[in-house]
DNA sequence: CCTTTCACTTTCCATTTTGGAAAGTTATAG
DNA sequence: CTATAACTTTCCAAAATGGAAAGTGAAAGG
């Protein structure tokens, strides 16, 4: 049932940084801070390990001056979290049918 | 976001349990071991886990002339299951509609 | 009775994960 | 040439996971 868990998207931090790039073509790195709440340090952790599977881009540019990280997808990363969500829709559906009859 | 999300329940062998125990009464200990395929004390600590955030109940008896452990949710155990599916389900959502534009 | 066996539970260890603080790095700004 | 912004890495500590192996309690066999 959970084969298609996938370990590097599974934690919070992860799957609220996926659902985030799923919506838009890119993010910057101090709007992810905003959005999970962790200190730099571990963002940037999150990053490297969702960078290290090939799910994300880090785009570095400067913008008014200063230097900036860009988050996006990739095309690997997309398709992964797509098959994450199917595995936790599923486990949503078979649990909410068991619920809705509590 | 995330907010909902419930660390107790949230590990994939956790889920697995909980949706388990969402659609049946009980479960026994060996079947959930099958399911879950860990070995027996890694599932013992999972169900302590549970246990001790009164999320389930377990119940032993002997059956068969052999001693069982029976297992299932508390009614505080389903509610919080409940607010974590919601909480996933939501994520999904969100999800879904954006991958389905890609 | 005493030893096995079953069905877990606990302990022991090692590895991995997660998190923050603080130090380090790089590219401007002044 | 120093300060600062925006990260990244290092340093720790704590918690989570997992299996192997030892421990426990009840019942079955001899």
């Amino acid at each position: 049932m959970t084969d298609r868990f996938d370990p590097v998207l599974h934690p919070p931090a992860r799957l609220q940084i996926a659902t985030v790039l799923a919506n838009v073509d890119t993010v910057e790195f101090s709007r992810l801070r905003e959005i999970t709440g962790v200190s730099d340090s571990v963002l940037s952790k999150h990053l490297s390990a969702l960078s290290e599977a090939g799910y994300i881009a880090l785009k570095k540019a400067a913008l008014d001056g200063r230097q900036r990280t860009w988050v996006s997808f990739t095309r690997p990363g997309r398709k992964a979290f797509a098959a994450h969500v199917g595995a936790l829709n599923a486990l949503v559906r078979h649990a909410e049918q068991a619920i809705s009859g509590q």
